[in-house]
DNA sequence: ATAAACTTTCAATAATTATTGAAAGTTTAA
DNA sequence: TTAAACTTTCAATAATTATTGAAAGTTTAT
């Protein structure tokens, strides 16, 4: 496999992971393109090099912003826009966590506290409901702040020994 | 609210996050349906209640039942067949997680594995593909290992008290 | 063996989501 | 200020994904 087959490989692959962590295989693209990138890409490199269109690239490398993944740089001497992607793996899944929280576990969390709130009538189809919420709601926070947790830390080590702890 | 309120508003929210966990709509709500139901359900009473075809309702269920989180009840006397979702949410997650881990996770740590491992011919691209692919290998390996060991834990304490030491 | 009760399949259709491309908008240089 | 270089917006269209419903298939009771 040379360079430009791995590159291809790797970016398609990265972009049908996207449904992974939310978001869609344009965006997931780009995001893998500049990844690997060993420089600021233009609008104009982004295009050709995954063949969509202009409104496209910018849509998504609009939202990859918002997400706070993707900054603009601004080259001396140059109309163009520039663009980087973070590099750092870490800081990366720390972004997306963070992020993917906030809109979409957050917001069930919510929920799950308001249905498991309801006054229990005493019947068993309520008291089910109430059980039952109770602990999604329980479980989904606290698996929301351990992803949070783990993807905060700076180092790696105590991710280590707590996995070597679990085996 | 009341259990009837409570009730849709917690299908419809769970059915939303079915994307969360990979899954689509119809499916999710299915299981939601199933897991605040105080006794098994038929086809009959999933289409009546969510509003969904037959054909919808088969499929879904069939797909759930392959991914191992609703089983077929049988019961004696009935015609019709029922149908159960694990009630267990530790239990939930843990099936969640194993097979979103083998469909999804396996299959992009395959990919990197061999974008990463692919000969350095000392330019600075491959360089830098080989650099950030092997660690998007190695956070995503990670990440997907203490997934499938913090779901796999039986007890919570352990979890517990790995929240309370990372804080 | 047959018919009723039920489930599955799958081509057609609907709903949703992503993408395009061209017009409108913005910035910069002269 | 104007025009070239560039970006954004968004209605139209394409691609994808979900859903339907009816025909085919299966099981069970008689």
């Amino acid at each position: 496999m040379n360079y430009d087959e791995a590159k291809m490989k790797f970016v398609s692959t990265w972009g049908s992971l996207g449904t992974l962590w939310g978001i869609n295989k344009a965006m997931a693209q780009i995001q893998a393109l500049l990844f690997i990138s060993t420089k600021p890409l233009s609008m104009e490199d982004v295009m050709e090099d995954l063949k969509i269109s202009r409104g496209n690239t910018s849509m998504n490398l609009r939202q990859l912003m918002d997400w706070g993944i993707v900054t603009k740089e601004i080259i001396p001497g140059e109309r163009k826009e520039y663009f980087t992607t973070e590099k750092n793996v870490q800081e990366l899944a720390r972004i997306i966590a963070k992020e993917r929280s906030r809109r979409e576990i957050q917001p069930v969390i919510k929920v799950l506290k308001e249905v498991s709130s309801i006054a229990d009538d005493g019947t068993e189809k309520t008291r089910e409901l109430i059980k039952q919420t109770k602990a999604l709601h329980d479980l989904t926070e606290t698996a929301d702040d351990m992803i949070h947790k783990m993807a905060t830390q700076k180092q790696n080590w105590i991710t280590k020994s707590v996995l070597k702890f679990m085996k």
